[in-house]
DNA sequence: CAGCGATGTCATCCC
DNA sequence: ACGGGATGACATCGC
């Protein structure tokens, strides 16, 4: 099976290098200046209309749009367009033969028939206009049956100065792109039913014994190919159509087409594409894509399916694959974030719970990631009762206190009063003591009362101990939590001792710089925090900057050097007064500020040893 | 038992 | 003048 592949794909090669020759003998002059001349300007560029043609229908019709509803003069249009990219391709090897083969096509039977007025030199339109599918069909199903202008072909062999044989070692990549311009001519019979099968077409290509006989095959074959010009070109155009036929879109097919059901031809190319590409069975789109790829299934047959899939993938066609892709991960992408709580992906989106913590404890920098991991219990337990939360410090200073949770011995105590470092077993059991003067703190007091089991359940503070013992009848969170006004009124109404005083004040001294405490080291942290990532932001630019500087460097050594060379060049290419030739190495050229250039000798060691000729000669010219 | 981090506390400065 | 925030220094504890 490869070697008949193998010489199926050189067949082919050599079927359409014959196709090539014939179109040398276009005008192609004449052609240009003829009915498609307005369309040069609006050529975007080689291969443009090529790859993207045929995707852009594709699209549409996948979208259930049509873009343009098979308007004979947009297939004309696209179909001259690519001609026109085929034809200032000439020579490049990306796609030659295909081009000419194209050439071929247009010239015949388009001009005369449906274009009206041509100037094309072509004078084998034999067969006239027929329908565009039965043309292409006859084109690769009929050459056995043509005969008539295999004199023509010869005579096109021997003026055509590349012989075949070295024609048909071309690259690999001609050979793909000569792949594509023998399926140019074969593939838009697949719109149409065939009187033979695709399949015997190819069993008789591959019964040939010989490159000869597919010679005469190919020249048999050129009779067809005048009288379907335009019939190729529509095709041409209409090739997504036949595809996407195929495919079981029918809507913008032809009417053959659509009164037909898919051919096995058809069939067998997208079973050809299937089994040639990993990818056209995974994605419909993909299979669509590489099924309006211009003749990829033929690539495939040749047993050469993936270099010359390749060599038809243009970046348009990559683009086009890639935005298939893409589209579809985000589908799917979103299809899984919909499933996901808005909330978490807006947690997700956030800093690690910096921000989360920043933004309810204070205005602080939302970057220590040590604080974070205690932020949890921080500012929980704070609750406004820390100064360095922007939000506690409004509402203490507006005296509008949640008594509830600003004094909450029960969070506070939990977190943030976790004083290990002077705890000892709680000995004192006393029970809460009320604020006789305002029944808004009885509340705190109801929750010290409940939470009461924990205060035994675990160890006291030293403040809270001392408190306990000098019979203080408010906690320590109390104490310290409460407005400086609330604080002096305990201090004046309750009559306690000057001991007692004290130590109300040594509390709220050392709860309040507790907290203070435990803010100045969460600010040093991110101070720490964020001069860590601007070394290292600093340390990236500065190795961006050093890599743009030795990128300059070797830049301008390189300039400096063409400047060199070249200005050697245009000193070697002066002649001095008496017509010799400047020496480069003597003298150079100095753009002044004037912007006129000068010779000037090089001002170089050099230079002195070439006055020392110059005495030498003088010496010289003396002895004589 | 030393090292280390976390925390509390003190002293001090400053607003 | 006083309260309190900020912070360095030190102590203590737990790992």
């Amino acid at each position: 099976m490869q070697i008949a592949k193998k010489y199926l794909s050189e067949g082919l090669i050599q079927l359409t290098i014959l196709l090539s020759l014939i179109g040398v003998r276009v005008d192609i002059d004449s052609y240009l200046s003829g009915y498609y001349t307005p369309l040069i300007e609006i050529n975007l560029g080689p291969s443009s209309a090529y790859t993207q043609t045929p995707f852009h229908n594709l699209r549409d019709n996948l979208d259930g749009y049509s873009v343009h509803p098979k308007c004979p003069e947009l297939d004309y249009f696209f179909a001259s367009r690519r001609l026109l990219d085929e034809v200032r391709t000439l020579g490049s090897p990306r796609f030659p033969t295909q081009l000419n083969a194209w050439l071929v096509h247009q010239v015949s039977a388009t001009d005369k028939a449906d274009c009206g007025p041509s100037t094309s030199n072509n004078t084998d339109t034999s067969s006239g206009v027929q329908n565009p599918g039965d043309e292409a069909r006859d084109e690769s199903e009929h050459l056995p049956e043509r005969g008539q202008e295999e004199e023509d072909v010869k005579v096109k062999e021997e003026e055509d100065p590349a012989p075949l044989t070295q024609l048909a070692h071309s690259s690999t990549l001609e050979q793909e792109s000569l792949l594509e311009g023998i399926t140019a001519l074969s593939d838009p019979a697949r719109q149409h039913p065939p009187t033979i099968d695709i399949e015997q077409h190819w069993s008789n290509l591959l019964s040939l014994t010989d490159l000869d006989d597919l010679d005469s095959l190919v020249t048999e074959r050129l009779s067809d190919l005048d009288s379907d010009i335009s019939s190729a070109i529509s095709q041409d155009v209409s090739l997504h159509d036949a595809m996407v036929t195929s495919a079981g879109v029918f809507g913008m097919a032809s009417e053959r087409a659509e009164s037909r059901p898919v051919t096995q031809q058809q069939r067998t190319l997208f079973r050809l594409e299937s089994t040639g590409s990993t990818q056209s069975d995974a994605s419909p789109g993909m299979a669509m894509g590489l099924a309006a790829l211009p003749f990829a299934s033929v690539c495939n047959l040749t047993g050469n399916g993936n270099s010359a899939l390749s060599g038809c993938l243009d970046e348009a066609v990559f683009d086009q694959i890639n935005q298939l892709g893409l589209e579809g991960l985000d589908t799917q992408l979103m299809g899984s974030l919909e499933g996901i709580d808005p909330q978490v992906l807006e947690d997700l989106d956030s800093d690690s719970g910096l921000s989360l913590e920043s933004s309810s404890g204070g205005p602080v920098s939302p970057g220590s990631s040590e604080m974070s991991s205690s932020s949890s219990s921080y500012c929980e337990d704070e609750c406004g009762a820390t100064g360095y939360s922007s939000e506690v410090d409004s509402v203490a200073s507006k005296g509008i206190i949640d008594y509830d949770t600003t004094w909450s011995p029960v969070d506070l105590s939990e977190s943030v009063w976790h004083d290990h470092s002077y705890s000892s077993p709680a000995f004192f059991n006393q029970p809460p003591v009320t604020f006789p003067h305002k029944g808004i703190k009885e509340e705190p007091l109801s929750d010290v009362e409940d939470d009461e089991p924990r205060f035994h359940d675990r160890e006291m503070s030293r403040d809270e101990m001392r408190a306990r013992s000098m019979c203080i009848p408010f906690s320590v969170l109390q104490i310290v939590n409460m407005p400086v006004e609330e604080f002096l009124e305990v201090l004046d109404s309750h009559g306690f001792t000057t001991d007692q005083v004290t130590l109300l004040r040594d509390i709220r001294r050392r709860g309040k710089n507790k907290l203070a405490a435990q803010n100045c080291r969460k600010r040093k942290l991110d101070a720490i925090t964020g001069l860590q990532e601007e070394v290292e932001m600093l340390h990236a630019q500065r190795n961006k900057l050093l890599r743009e500087k030795q990128l300059t460097a070797k830049t301008m050594g390189a300039v400096g050097q063409q400047i060199k060379q070249l200005t050697r060049d245009l000193v070697a290419r002066l002649r001095d007064d008496s017509g010799r030739p400047l020496n480069p190495e003597r003298f150079t050229l100095q753009c002044g500020a004037n912007g006129r250039v000068v010779v000037q000798p090089v001002r170089r060691p050099a230079v002195s040893t070439t006055t020392g000729n110059k005495t030498d000669k003088r010496k010289k010219e003396k002895k004589q």
